[in-house]
DNA sequence: CCCTAACTAGTCT
DNA sequence: AGACTAGTTAGGG
C-alpha cells in the first residue's frame, strides 16, 4: 500500500448551461506516444481529448458544445495535459471543464480516484458510488467520457479480467495499460 | 412536457 | 448462452 497523501491533481468543473452558451474552445493537435491526438480546452479547463483527423474532432466538438466558438490555438493547459499522458505520475494540477449528467460526473469523479497502474472492475466503481447494481449504467457513463487518457477509463476492465470495450479501440487500451505498467 | 422503448465499454446463474 | 440490471437517450403522444 502506498501511503502517499491523496492529492487530487484532477479536478472536474461541471459546465453549466450558462457557460455553455458563451463558450470559447481552444484546440490543437499534438503528437503523443499513442499517436496524433487533439486536445481542447475552455478558459477553465480541458473539455475534450480525442483521436482522429481534424474534421472528425471538430464535428465532435460542435455536436457536444453546440454554441461554442472553436479556435485552433495552442494552450498552456494542453501541454500540461500532454505531459500527464506520457507521464502519469506528473504532479501538475489539471482541471476538466466538462458537461455531463449528475450520474456521469459522479462516475468520472470516481475514476479519478483509481490509482495509476492499477486496474479495477466496473462493478467496483459502481459500488464505490453507492449503486452496486448500476454496473451497466456505469459502463455507459464511462463510455461517454470526453477526456480519454486523463480520466482513466482504460484502467477499468471486466470483472473476469477481460478487457471489455473501449471507445477508441482495444488496441489503444492495451497500449496505455502496458505503458503504465512499464513506467 | 411526460411516457415508453431501446440501447449499453457488465455481471451473475 | 441467457437473464437481468440501472441509467441515458431518442422518439411518440
Amino acid at each position: 500500500m502506498s501511503k502517499q497523501a491523496k492529492i487530487n491533481r484532477y479536478n472536474i468543473i461541471p459546465m453549466t448551461q450558462f457557460e455553455e452558451n458563451d463558450l470559447t474552445i481552444n484546440y490543437d493537435s499534438y503528437d503523443s506516444i499513442y499517436g496524433n491526438l487533439y486536445i481542447a480546452s475552455t478558459d477553465k479547463g480541458i473539455c475534450y481529448i480525442g483521436l482522429g483527423n481534424e474534421t472528425e474532432i471538430i464535428e465532435e466538438l460542435k455536436k457536444k458544445y453546440t454554441n461554442a466558438v472553436l479556435v485552433k490555438k495552442a494552450d498552456q493547459q494542453h501541454s500540461t495535459a500532454l505531459s500527464h499522458i506520457s507521464n502519469p505520475d506528473s504532479a501538475e494540477e489539471i482541471n476538466f471543464h466538462i458537461k455531463g449528467t449528475d450520474f456521469q460526473l459522479e462516475v468520472w469523479n470516481e475514476l479519478l480516484n483509481t490509482e495509476c497502474g492499477k486496474t479495477c472492475s466496473y462493478k467496483h466503481i459502481a459500488e464505490k458510488i453507492g449503486k452496486p447494481k448500476a454496473v451497466r449504467a456505469v459502463a455507459t457513463a464511462i463510455g461517454q467520457n470526453p477526456v480519454t487518457f486523463l480520466i482513466p477509463c482504460h484502467r477499468i476492465i471486466r470483472f473476469d479480467g477481460t478487457l471489455g470495450g473501449y471507445y477508441w479501440g482495444l488496441d489503444i487500451k492495451k497500449k496505455i495499460l502496458k505503458h503504465e505498467s512499464l513506467r
